[in-house]
RNA sequence: GGGCCUGUGGCGAAAUUGGUAGACGCACUAGAUUUAGGAUCUAGCGCCUUCGGUGUGAGAGUUCGAGUCUCUCCGGGCCCACCA
């Protein structure tokens, strides 16, 4: 029996132990069923479950369950990105061990989860602080390294002095830390880097094999890779024979008005360059750009500063004599380190000669040029002699072309993106598995000598060095080619390393000879459906785009992309602000769940906004959800004693009630399922359980006329339709009908097209395109019966008498347009 | 500076993709029930003065017809940004 009234905790709690000891998630490898994979992000276990947690693995749930209603053979599965600093913090401040910390989390995390109701299938769970897991990140940094994707080089990286570590540069955001916001500084360190720059053009032109993806995301990708094409070009030195300055440029066809070359503070011939005089001062320069942390050269954005070398290029094509200058606004790591100055065309080389008295010399004209201002439009070359004329297209490929036949240019493809640095300063991550040997130099740990173990035994309190660096048992190894004494890399991985792959280790979690078996990788691949925040836009889901190109290459799977469709789920707002500690308006899906139940939390947090868009989170909105919950539940209490399971009713032989009531069923299946399937709009599914509930109570508000075949026909649908929303409240219920399965296993309801049509529509009437009048007419009526009950309706006549009538539109089922003059 | 998105009642929003603008809900108002409050039920609810107009950031255009398409402008948000 039903109680007459909604508690959802009592309800909630039944059905979770029930579905712990059940396991009906678990997805099926060797099903014949289409397969669907279903990806949250996975989380980082912090704590405890945030509402944006909640939005995010509510609505993947949902798409989970109507999926596998549908027939599909689903895969949802759940894990942890459990490396990372926090947990090191945890250790520094209160002295608890992060291993604990993190894994109480992730146990209180779990059942949050579980109480949330989500259709999980646990035994697929990963986590990647656990050896079992980084043993398989230790594995395929392997095997990048194997293939040559994986490099140790000395270079100037990205230091936060505040988290003691290096950052990759899509870690660095504003010239700061994108963890604690604090100043990044640069440092020259030897670290290993991915070669993620080998799959720029792919990790382009296959933007355009995601058709599943938002555009805001593929351009904010496609402007990460910053592709550019230009040209190099060289300078012959005056004072010295042996060096040439090859530059990158975008606009070769400037290059006759090339007054100076500015080469980066950290150019590599840049000492050979200075002449003795200017020495002392190039130097100090140097030193102070070096000191200067990112954010205060970006503040010089405006005042540019530089310091001349001594030295000259010659140029090749006009053979001028221009200085050379080092200056900050050169970048050593894009291009060449060395820039090509036009003062004239260019912004930034006009700033700077304006502010040293540099020359300028015009190359191109074209509309709105001003005598003394930059010109940076691509007109019409003059001063530039056989060139002089043509367009500055034309022109770029004519002077690359030429400098191409002359020995000293070509043309170049340009790529902002840089390679990914992955070694960290910290503890808690998976230990980098290089050892060195003072004979054979850096050499990879043995395959079958993995998991190289994180050691327990360190020191978290030490500043400015790893932690790994106190253990006395880690470093100190013998070398896996010579036998000698050797010591191991005592730096971990990018935890954005361990969530590379993470997706691809559900296919086959519990694997411990291979990362993944290759056909089951194969089968469940790629994801069909991901869905997380925008903040990953660039980071994790380049890298892992990244990933899957390289593990392909190396040949352990056979898949271009990872991630067919992309959902990016706005935030949770509360009262129309972001949601934060420091500002205290979070709130705690335990106390939800304590006071309405996860039931409502689901139905509220898919209920106001699509998901794409930020949501509000109000109080008076989840008390709506929660009344309708209990308005919904008090009409299978009020007549489960008539509900049918097996109800019947001969479709010819109702009254016109019950017709009516049939319909409005049908559409609502039908609303329903198109709305899941275009683009998950879960705010308007919700708005049709409310129209289908209220047609309900509609139908019954005269007993005498309730047909109880054709109530339990529109309960039970309704009860389908609400059930991946609600699925404690509407397992409770149907099983409390009598049912023996459970309502999760049921087939989506089939909606009948002519059952969904109505006989009679609204025909609006417009004159001169303005609504004049609305008719009920029969369905299916011709154009001209259509058109004449228009000109005939009453209220039209007024606007049609003494006018000739121009033209009459007529869209049948709906509209009559009468055109008059 | 560049790119992407966005603008509809007091609020969240909807509109079958060019055809009844405001579905559904929150808030609000009135009534019923109740000792009272809550809950529940019933009705109302864009704006303007009733008839009737008018209305989707502003202005123009295309069209029989524009929230929807085109152009110009204004506002809000996000991302990138000394990338040569």
């Amino acid at each position: 029996m039903l109680e007459k009234e909604y508690y959802p905790q009592q309800i909630e709690k039944k059905w979770f132990d029930v579905w712990e000891e059940t396991k009906p998630y678990k997805a099926d490898d060797n099903s014949d069923k289409p397969k669907y994979f279903a990806l949250s992000m996975f989380p980082y276990p912090s704590g405890k479950l945030h509402m944006g947690h909640v939005r995010n693995y509510t609505i993947t749930d949902v798409v989970a369950r109507f999926k596998r209603a549908q027939g599909y053979n689903v895969l949802h599965p759940m894990g942890w990105d459990s490396f990372g600093l926090p947990a090191e913090n945890a250790a520094i401040q209160h002295g608890a061990n992060p291993k604990t910390w993190t894994l109480d989390n992730i146990k209180y995390m779990t059942k949050q989860l579980k109480m949330l109701g989500l259709s999980v299938d646990w035994d697929r769970e990963v986590t990647t602080c656990l050896p079992e897991y980084y043993k398989w990140t230790q594995w395929l940094f392997l095997q990048l390294y194997k293939k040559g994707l994986a490099y140790k080089k000395t270079a100037p990286v990205n230091w936060c002095e505040h988290c003691a570590t290096v950052l990759a540069n899509e870690q660095v955001i504003d010239g700061k830390c994108w963890r604690c916001n604090s100043e990044v500084t640069k440092k020259n360190l030897s670290q290993w880097f991915l070669k993620i720059t080998d799959y720029s053009e792919e990790l382009l032109q296959d933007l355009n094999l995601l058709k599943g993806w938002g555009d805001n995301v593929k351009t904010m990708q496609e402007n990460w890779i910053g592709k550019s094409s230009g040209a190099i070009l060289k300078f012959k030195v005056k004072e010295l024979d042996d060096v040439e300055i090859p530059v990158y440029t975008t606009r070769a066809d400037t290059v006759y008005g090339v007054t100076y070359l500015v080469v980066a503070p950290e150019y590599k011939d840049i000492e050979k360059l200075t002449t003795k005089e200017n020495f002392e001062a190039v130097q100090k320069y140097r030193e102070n750009a070096k000191k200067m942390s990112e954010i205060e050269r970006l503040s010089t954005e405006r005042t540019k500063t530089g310091v001349p070398l001594g030295t000259h290029i010659i140029n090749p094509f006009t053979g001028r004599v221009c200085p050379i200058w080092v200056a900050d606004y050169a970048l050593v790591d894009y291009g060449t380190g060395a820039v090509m100055a036009v003062p004239y065309h260019d912004e930034r080389d006009f700033a700077f000669a304006k502010k040293y008295n540099l020359p300028m010399i015009q190359v191109i004209d074209g509309v709105g040029f001003k005598e003394g201002e930059p010109y940076i439009e691509k007109g019409t070359l003059v001063n530039s002699d056989q060139f002089s004329g043509l367009n500055a297209n034309e022109a770029r490929n004519k002077i690359t072309e030429y400098a191409k036949e002359n020995g000293f240019g070509d043309f170049k493809t340009q790529y902002r993106l840089r390679d990914w640095l992955i070694s960290r300063q910290r503890y808690w991550g998976a230990p980098i598995p290089i050892v060195y040997c003072p004979h054979c130099g850096e050499v990879a740990v043995d395959e079958q000598n993995l998991p190289v173990m994180l050691p327990t035994d360190v020191d978290f309190t030490v500043k400015g060095k790893s932690p790994i660096e106190t253990s006395p048992t880690f470093k100190e190894t013998i070398c896996p080619k010579c036998g000698a004494k050797a010591t191991r890399d005592t730096d971990t991985m990018d935890t954005f390393m361990c969530s590379s792959w993470y997706y691809l280790r559900y296919a086959d979690a519990r694997n411990d000879k291979e990362c993944f078996n290759r056909e089951l990788v194969n089968k469940w691949l790629p994801v069909d459906q991901y869905i997380g925040g925008i903040e990953h836009a660039i980071l994790h889901l380049l890298y892992s785009r990244f990933f899957t190109k390289a593990l392909r290459d190396i040949g352990l799977l056979d898949f271009d992309e990872p991630f067919s469709n992309l959902l990016t789920q706005g935030m949770v707002l509360k009262d129309g602000s972001k949601m934060s500690k420091s500002k205290g308006n979070t709130v705690d899906p335990d106390e939800i769940y304590a006071n309405y139940g996860a039931d409502t939390a689901r139905l509220f947090i898919l209920s106001d906004s699509p998901p794409a868009r930020d949501f509000d989170w109000t109080d008076a909105g989840v008390e709506g959800c929660y009344k309708f919950i209990s308005r919904v539940y008090r009409l299978y209490s009020k007549y489960q004693d008539k509900i049918n399971l097996n109800y019947n009713f001969d479709i010819n032989n109702l009254s016109k009630k019950d017709d009516n009531f049939i319909r409005e069923v049908h559409i609502a299946i039908k609303k329903v399922t198109h709305d899941i399937e275009n683009e998950f709009q879960f705010n308007t599914v919700i708005s049709r359980y409310r129209e289908l509930t209220n047609s309900i109570y509609e139908y019954t508000k005269c007993e005498n006329e309730i047909n109880y075949d054709v109530l339990s026909f529109g309960l039970l649908t309704l009860l389908k339709l609400i059930s991946p929303v609600c699925v404690f409240m509407s397992e409770e219920i149907y099983s409390q009908l009598g049912a023996k399965e459970s309502i999760h296993a049921l087939l989506w309801p089939k909606f009948d097209e002519n059952l969904a049509k109505t006989s009679s529509v609204t025909l609006i009437v417009q004159v001169n395109g303005k609504i004049k009048d609305k008719l009920e007419v029969s369905q299916g009526l011709s154009n001209e019966e259509l058109e004449n009950l228009a000109k005939s309706a009453p209220k039209t006549a007024e606007f049609i008498e003494g006018k000739t009538i121009v033209k009459v539109i007529v869209v049948p089922n709906k509209l009559v347009n009468i055109v008059v003059k």
